[in-house]
DNA sequence: CGTGATGATTTGTG
DNA sequence: CACAAATCATCACG
């Protein structure tokens, strides 16, 4: 009878005949009860009883799986199959959309795993259901028969309730079972949507005009705080993330052959510098380092004082005295200007002064370079004097 | 289909 | 943990 109602769970038969067997009894049950030597027969029953109940007892085996138990339990807690139910199943929709106004395929990729998984979740659950339901409905039929049962053979309490017992332990092993496979299923799933995630999708425009135009504008120092990460993440519709990913690979592949930047070093300098110009060149003029340039650095750390120093010597004939070190990204905007407008004829295929004043300084990151600034007039000219006419 | 561009991941370092 | 460098895997284009 118990296995009609589901066929997945692997109750193996004898377990189920012995009871089933019983119904059997059940049209000598009157006659065996009015007997008249009924209770002989069951102080005998006690008797055999006696002997062989205390050598059952002795196998209470504790099942030694416990612990693979609550490793599984634990993993769907983390993977959020179990625990508290999120929200509504299975639909395509609702996704947590980006701020920006950016299509974002992440969310979309996202949102089709966690649809999965929540499908999954479901299925976990209702089965789960399926198995409590169907246990304790097996639990009060059996315990239903040993009852009866026991009016005619001697059953203590104590053997009903190892007998729940048992039940029990058949069910949770089940139960294990639908957990372990749960578990596989969710670990298939995450490790597809891992290669998924892999599965790359180019930036759009939006957010790789944003990128550049702050790679560019900060060329000396392309290390954005973790604010200015947000804003960039915020305007180009990507995550944070994404964009330290972005700028990583820029700075690599930027560092690794300047050259075939040069064009686009120049676009983008040319598109943020046109107010920076501006201020740059009143701060020439007026020579004022304190004048705090307000577009372009914005909170940063400019550790790197050297690097500064020599950006600013690059430019001696624009500027006659050090000044703070904000000013910097404005000279970055400022080379690829004076490129574009100077000696724009000539930048193809020359990487000027950009290639060499990164080369000069080694690399971005420690820009420590010691000799340099104590004495600046070592190599005076030797490299931007061919562009700073 | 080959190839460079490009986003993501891995590995190693401080 | 942030970063550099190497590497992977896919995209985009001829």
């Amino acid at each position: 009878a118990f296995g009609r109602t589901e066929g997945s769970w692997r109750l193996s038969p004898p377990f189920l005949v012995a009871f089933t067997h019983s119904s059997f009894f059940r049209f000598r049950k009157h006659a065996l009860n009015c007997h008249r030597m009924k209770p002989a027969l069951f102080s005998v029953l006690c008797e055999i009883k006696e002997k062989t109940v205390l050598s059952i007892r002795g196998i209470q085996e504790e099942d030694p799986p416990d612990a693979q138990l609550m490793r599984l339990d634990n993993m769907l807690l983390a993977e959020g199959v179990s625990g508290p139910e999120k929200r509504g199943r299975g639909g395509p929709m609702a996704v947590a959309a980006t701020s920006g106004g950016c299509p974002n395929d992440n969310s979309i990729e996202h949102s089709d795993y966690r649809a999965k998984l929540s499908q999954i979740r479901q299925i976990y659950h209702s089965e789960l259901e399926k198995y409590e339901q169907a246990c304790s409905e097996f639990t009060t039929h059996v315990m239903n028969l040993l009852r009866e049962q026991s009016r005619t053979r001697p059953i203590s309490p104590k053997e009903i309730e190892r007998m729940v017992n048992i039940i029990h332990g058949k069910f949770s092993t089940i139960q294990m079972q639908l957990k372990q496979s749960t578990c596989e299923a969710v670990m298939i799933l995450r490790s597809r949507f891992l290669d998924a995630r892999r599965k790359r999708r180019n930036f759009s425009k939006q957010a790789t005009e944003v990128l550049n135009e702050y790679f560019y504008s900060h060329l000396s120092n392309p290390y954005p705080s973790e604010e200015a990460k947000e804003e960039l993440a915020k305007k180009g519709g990507i995550t944070v993330s994404q964009v330290s990913n972005w700028f990583g690979n820029k700075r690599i592949r930027y560092k690794k052959n300047m050259g075939k930047f040069q064009e686009e070093a120049n676009i983008y300098a040319a598109k943020t510098a046109v107010d920076a110009t501006n201020v740059v060149a009143q701060g020439n003029q007026a020579n004022s380092p304190s004048t705090p340039n307000s577009a372009s650095s914005g909170s940063f750390k400019m550790t790197n004082s050297g690097d500064s120093f020599i950006n600013l010597q690059s430019l001696t004939s624009y500027q006659s005295s050090p000044v703070g070190a904000n000013v910097q990204s404005q000279m970055d905007s400022l080379h690829h200007v004076i490129h574009q407008t100077g000696r724009y004829d000539t930048i193809v295929g020359n990487p000027l002064y950009t290639t060499q004043r990164i080369d000069a300084n080694g690399s971005w990151q420690d820009a420590t370079t010691p000799s340099s600034i104590t004495s600046p007039a070592g190599d005076p000219g030797s490299v931007n004097s061919d562009a700073s006419n």
